[in-house]
DNA sequence: AACGTTTGTGCAAACGATGTCAAGAACATC
DNA sequence: GATGTTCTTGACATCGTTTGCACAAACGTT
């Protein structure tokens, strides 16, 4: 394969002045430059990006690490590597599948590949890899968690927010006996969304048993064994709050099952906003978070690391919308009394 | 960042010995092993993959193309980044969302990162980049499209056996008024799954009308598009093929908002067996493919590339099996003779 | 004409590994 | 004791870039 040694003796320059022309940080005389991109042209010349990264230290590379690769990640890694390729990055993705051994495997070959910054949602804190991470200044910017660490930079969402927003919505349309899914109990914003939730409700005089609270994992299997679990209660809420969509969609295809009707008899409200949420009957109300946002805002955290650190914005906090469709009945008067 | 210099200084031995203790391919004294393996936790030394790629030719990355994330590419992504990764492999995955300059650019990308084989789904055949890529000899397997060019491996479905298997289905249970919407015109599997279907319903005495063939793009939005169509035609079918899952849960919403009953009114089967077909009610019948064999493959096709080359390997085919669900009636004799 | 500036270019030293080559030590062989 | 063989090791060139430094040519000033 052609180098620039290669295009250097063609277009008898030196290799120097080759780079000059392609890097085109230097100025380079026009005739010269103009001999060079034929010589570029006439052998196809690609320049080595192993090379470049090593000599440079900069790999052009983002590494992203997700607990899998189901929506919303799967959004979430779209919408990265396309603002990553925007910016010339290419997106090393890695599903650690929640397991933290594997996480760790592939945090470690993104410290070997010498990526340009880390993108993650972490499962595993304090491990050895992740504190060699820390010390080893590439970029760091969390995904929907938040660390203490100054060096770490985060994108989330404001949690407290989207349960409030759930909350006010069921409320607003009547319901006053409302269940909860949340997510696992080890992982921080299942209990920040709950919180949201159960503070606006009682803002409105509402408070939910904590039987009707349920600990789901983010699943669909998951929110299809609750859905079960809330068809046979002896008195059944009139509505359910999944902190995610894949469990409300789960709920829905249980409540089918156990022949509560949707959302006749039991609304569903999700969150996340996923596009799957729009391919089922009835279609999700949901409380959106703003992704695309999200993942452009986490690309440019990472390629400008320094200036956010130095302005100290660490951690930007965004806020969900409500898309209001199907799957939340409103009340009448007469129901409320029942 | 510690480097093999370093290791080499505080071992005492020379930084060849070091490499040769990492690498294990070289007998070296246990005791100066030892000793250098102490160096190494010392510092939390990690070899530098651009420097050692950059030397040995191999980047340890496979470059992964296709031309959107959604299913069933996303499990696509999961099953080969977990095949890569147990050998060691990182994947970099680039969407090109089926636009031919980004999927260029991407592989260009591929090229310059010095991957050492590229899995592909492609969507524009003869470009120049193509061509630089087919002579670069980096192992190339596509995925779901098959090259006539020699050095092009690939792994795909026996398409016309798929067609066959929805056919025979639909057929059994007693189908003869049948529609079908295929992929996009210009994709290759679209015409050859259409044969298969064709040919096994003829087989059986039943003629597909043309009319009743809608050429959709493998979206969600073409199957509700065209569920709406099909729903207001004067005589309509008893029972529909979509080519792809994410299609056949366009038509399920589509019918659901026509106000035909699936499977009571209409049957529905889909093609590829994604999860989502388990989620949606009713669950739908479709034609699954192999998806983590067909990934081992493509990732043992580009590792053992030569090997396949030599023994003549170039194309490997795989059947599909039918899943059963809820979404196909069985049509009763009264039903037949409407 | 003598002096600074600017502009354009090449040389050579990195970057951090790998792998060839040769050489010294240790051993066996006759 | 001379010779051959095996085992271990280090020196060094190399992979293909980038970049600091030096130097020559061209230019502008006075």
């Amino acid at each position: 394969m052609a180098s620039m040694k290669d295009v250097a003796k063609i277009a008898g320059v030196s290799v120097s002045t080759v780079s000059r022309v392609i890097s085109g940080r230097i100025p380079v005389d026009e005739v010269t430059a103009e001999r060079v991109r034929e010589a570029i042209n006439e052998l196809d010349f690609r320049p080595n990006l192993l090379a470049s990264g090593l000599r440079s230290k900069s790999s052009k590379l983002i590494g992203l690490v997700v607990p899998g690769i189901y929506e919303p990640f799967a959004s979430i890694v779209d919408h990265l590597e396309y603002f990553a390729a925007n910016h010339g990055y290419s997106l090393l993705v890695g599903n650690s599948r929640s397991l933290p051994d594997v996480e760790e495997r592939f945090v470690d070959s993104l410290i070997r590949r010498h990526v340009d910054g880390i993108i993650f949602t972490p499962i595993a804190f304090e491990t050895p890899v992740m504190s060699h991470l820390l010390d080893s200044d590439i970029p760091i910017v969390w995904f929907d968690r938040v660390s203490e660490d100054r060096r770490v930079l985060s994108v989330r969402l404001d949690n407290e927010q989207a349960g409030r927003i759930a909350a006010e919505h069921l409320i607003e349309n009547g319901h006053r006996r409302i269940a909860v899914v949340t997510g696992p109990e080890n992982v921080d914003l299942t209990h920040v969304r709950l919180r949201g939730f159960l503070t606006a409700a009682s803002r409105h005089g509402i408070s939910i048993p904590t039987e009707w609270i349920f600990e789901g994992d983010f699943s669909f299997n998951s929110g299809f064994k609750i859905a079960g679990e809330i068809a046979s209660l002896a008195t059944t809420p009139t509505a359910v709050w999944a902190q995610n969509d894949l469990t409300a969609i789960g709920l829905l295809k249980g409540f089918a099952a156990a022949g509560l009707a949707v959302p006749e008899q039991i609304s569903i409200i999700g969150m996340d906003g996923i596009p799957l949420t729009g391919m089922v009957h009835p279609e999700l109300t949901t409380v959106a978070q703003p992704i695309e946002t999200m993942c452009r805002t986490a690309i440019s955290k990472v390629l400008e690391y320094q200036k956010y650190l130095q302005q100290n914005q660490l951690h930007t906090v965004f806020q969900t919308t409500l898309i209001q469709r199907g799957s939340v009945q409103t009340l009448e008067e007469v129901q409320l009394n029942v």
